[in-house]
DNA sequence: TTTT
DNA sequence: TTTT
């Protein structure tokens, strides 16, 4: 059950290959970085400008693995989900957050990449001669923060309560 | 332009009352955090858990300064913006980062109290007797972080560079 | 599983009380009209115009119950569904169309009005004998089409094939 | 200025071309059927079925002139726009409804193919003399309601009136 | 760190 | 720090 909304909705490149850990359930955990851009002129100089922003995606159960499986570096996503701000504690004891788009059950995920002569689409794409697919990452996706523990948040459909309608 | 999307869509309500400021240009600027939550039944105890999300949110322009009137602590606003990850520097100089929902003009806000008994409601709502309306808010909000300096982004609609279809 | 995205999101005012139905298999079926309008100024006139635009919406299983339960003529929805458009046969046999939004389990819906004032809010307010506020109805709501046959499309979560990954 | 929410969010494939006009002060207009498709397991007998919905787009003033550039049958396509219903008489002279997703100004486009072989890319795909590619088309899409007229609606983003918060 |  |  949800008060209120909180909805993320994302179309962007990967920055890395996803990195794919399993939680003690035997559930997987998929972290990507997702870069979305906008350019606009500049009114002083008349210039174009361009900014990327990088959004940390985290992916849990199924959705995981197929982003495991599938995507890759510079794969285009189309993504749903949640915001969630995550506290943890830097070298120094120190509070830091660090704010995901986190794509549980209710979630989605879609990729957009359909290039048939990759190894990379429908169908064909999952058996990789070259092992890239499915594997560990080609770079390992470097994570400026510890690994995160997310034990004991809701992560599959029915451990949302659905009994109290608002 | 935008290569990708890159939005958010929240309804939550007002932590505390908007935090108003003005930039060298004249353009208002609007801080909030708004507040959203999930319950979910824990499967092994049974119980009913809860987990409440505070996203920040930044208005731009004409949105800052309705919101600056017409919204208060509790309020319940409808948002539609994008996600954006600024980089601050803390006291012993070391690189902070924090995450905002920006509303600019490409992006949507609507007050979904309607309470005509409070002075806050539609129309009548602007000229409230105790002078909460409109004004300095009544507890400041705290920000955790400096105050962000937001010039040098485009905040206008025609700031966006259209030339390129994509 | 989806290929490709198909979402609606609406938040406006219910145009009368939901029509609800339960079908062979139990399940229930709630059906509402609701109003979204937006406002323009004409260019030559100068004049501000106003369109209103009316939205068949279809709940299904446990959101049609408490749609039925408690929403009402005027009330405020937050819906997030699909577009579906069903074909059926008018008086003359000549095949007609119409557009709903569909809401099931992958949907999800808010209702806005928090009146505790009202019989209306949470908990407390399901037994509403008659007086059904929210505002006289401006033009009682005329169902245009006939009863439709919902059956044979997938309205539960497990429904869905989640085997192919894209 | 908006009193409610009015959004959709799909992502497509094209039946058929773009339909491009251009109305008397010299917008232009450019119609689409976009394909979107789910599929399910039947509980019953345990196949797979599949349903697709054709959704009618119309594009206004600058997406239609780049929609009529650069997409063809079979281009993947996100779209953002709103849904509007409108009315129609047949040859019977019987009024008839049609609902389209509306997108201009304050809508957006995402071409999603990025085929670089095949002469459909940003800047050098325009004038793909004839041959069409993005797969057959599996059946001609037939227009089966009149040229509508859009004159008297707003499409520019400086029609809307913004003068009302709420 | 992606993409065009 | 909100709301129910």
């Amino acid at each position: 059950m949800a008060r209120g909304v909180n909805k993320v909705t994302l179309i962007g490149n990967l920055g890395a290959d996803p990195e794919v850990r399993y939680m003690p359930n035997g559930n997987a955990v998929a972290n990507i970085t997702l870069a979305t851009s906008e350019s606009w002129k500049d009114k002083q100089t008349g210039q174009v400008q361009e900014r990327t922003e990088w959004h940390r995606v985290v992916f849990f159960a199924r959705l995981a693995e197929v982003v495991g499986q599938y995507a890759r570096k510079g794969s285009k996503l189309y993504v749903e989900g949640k915001l969630q701000t995550r506290k943890w504690q830097d070298q120094s004891g120190q509070d830091r957050y660090t704010t995901e788009i986190v794509v549980d059950m209710r979630g989605s995920m879609q990729l957009l990449d359909n290039r048939p002569d990759n190894g990379q689409g429908a169908g064909q794409g999952v058996s990789a001669p070259n092992g890239r697919q499915g594997g560990a990452p080609q770079q390992p996706y470097q994570q400026p923060t510890p690994t995160p523990d997310y034990s004991g948040y809701p992560q599959n459909f029915d451990d949302f309560d659905d009994d109290i309608p608002f």
